[in-house]
DNA sequence: AAAACGTCCAACCGCCACTCC
DNA sequence: CGGAGTGGCGGTTGGACGTTT
């Protein structure tokens, strides 16, 4: 009898799936729906374990899959929510559709972890390499905030120029990939903005927050667009998490002492285009020409936009560790100690001039942002 | 041309959590 | 309560493929 069962098992085929069996497990599948995976393979007259079965229907043949390159988008969510979440890929392809856990595990360990690396970036930690909280740890920490905001432009930039239509590779019947089908999918359009207990959101919408600070409006954290909306979200306003990452569009940096056009759009910028400190006011201008002022003007805006940065540095810490509250009250419809104490007034006061504006104005929280 | 090396990703493995009996 | 069965997850690996020497 266990000789038997022995023998049963040696039987089991490993390695990559024929075209063969990927057949037999579509046409089984879409007949009768996977059932119970363990005895999946007998009835769809597979030579696998069970496990098998299931890895090769989630991973490669689910119709709703989608294959090939990652867009800057979807590398910057994956690298926000691996900051917020970890390796819990299962819980970070929730926030990219149609992307496997297991490609995102993939793309992660052979891209990702290594850009980072380079940036200075413990991938771990999502802190600097040696930071000691100064000098070579600040500069790194700079340089991962600019990194952030080129990922930003690049992406911005790279969906101004995207045609209406983009090309997928879903549903590829083999191993093959040459032999994936090519669909048409329309783009979708932003998602509106429910208030939904979206950590991805939340992240976004308060770096866009902190990083129009200096604009020459105040400003003004709307509701329902923002990270207190989410923490405070009933049950009832739970949703699966649908989100694609969405950029800001408008994220842009006006210095009234200079010229309150959009002579700046966040992102654009580097520190490899920045004028150095060092350089004298006679070349600023010379390269810059009259548009923009004199030298001091462009130094002075040059400084405020680097010290923007920084600033946001701080701003995101915060951030971070509300959104570890969220993660631990949020779901289960709780709101902490503290998240009623610091956020229940920024989201339930009222607008400038209303009778709880004043104490809204106080929070710790609105106070990070504004 | 071919060997060495590097990259990528599908698939496997082991572990854990959950359910059922 | 505890053991068996099952599903799900994350870490790791092996081999195909591309690039460099």
């Amino acid at each position: 009898m266990v000789k038997s069962m022995l023998g049963a098992k040696a039987v089991l085929k490993k390695g990559p799936w024929t075209r063969e069996e990927d057949e037999k497990l579509m046409a089984y599948i879409q007949q009768h729906g996977h059932g119970s995976w363990c005895s999946l393979p007998a009835k769809a007259g597979l030579e696998r374990c069970g496990k098998s079965c299931r890895l090769r229907w989630i991973n490669y043949l689910r119709p709703d899959i989608k294959r090939g390159n990652f867009s800057l988008q979807e590398d910057q969510t994956i690298i926000q929510l691996h900051a917020l979440l970890g390796s819990r890929w299962s819980a970070i392809a929730l926030h990219l559709p149609k992307r496997t856990d297991n490609e995102i595990k993939n793309h992660w360990h052979t891209h990702l972890k290594k850009r980072l690396t380079k940036m200075g970036i413990d991938p771990t930690t999502h802190k600097p390499i040696n930071d000691a909280g100064h000098g070579h740890g600040a500069n790194l920490n700079h340089m991962a905030q600019w990194e952030t905001a080129r990922l930003q432009a690049e992406a911005r930039l790279a969906r101004r120029s995207k045609p209406r239509f983009q090309i997928n590779q879903i549903g590829s019947f083999s191993s093959q990939p040459s032999t994936a089908r090519l669909v048409f999918n329309k783009i979708t359009p932003p998602p509106s903005l429910p208030p939904c207990l979206d950590v991805l959101t939340a992240w976004q919408n308060s770096w866009s927050s902190s990083m129009t600070s200096k604009s020459s409006t105040p400003t003004t954290i709307t509701t329902d667009e923002n990270m207190y909306a989410m923490m405070l979200a009933t049950d009832d306003d739970l949703k699966p998490p649908t989100s694609t990452l969405c950029f800001p569009d408008t994220i842009s940096l006006n210095y009234n002492s200079i010229d309150n056009s959009n002579m700046t759009t966040f992102g654009l910028i580097n520190d490899s285009l920045l004028p150095s400190p060092n350089c004298t006011n006679a070349a600023l201008e010379n390269s810059a020409g009259s548009l923009l002022g004199d030298g001091d003007d462009i130094m002075e805006a040059v400084e405020a936009f680097r010290s923007e940065v920084y600033n946001c540095n701080n701003s995101m810490q915060g951030l971070h560790n509300n959104i570890e509250d969220v993660l631990m009250y949020g779901f289960n419809n709780e709101k902490s100690p503290q998240q009623q104490n610091q956020l229940g007034v920024v989201f339930n006061g009222g607008e400038e001039g209303s009778t709880n504006f004043e104490e809204k104005c106080n929070t710790p929280f609105y106070k990070a942002f504004s």
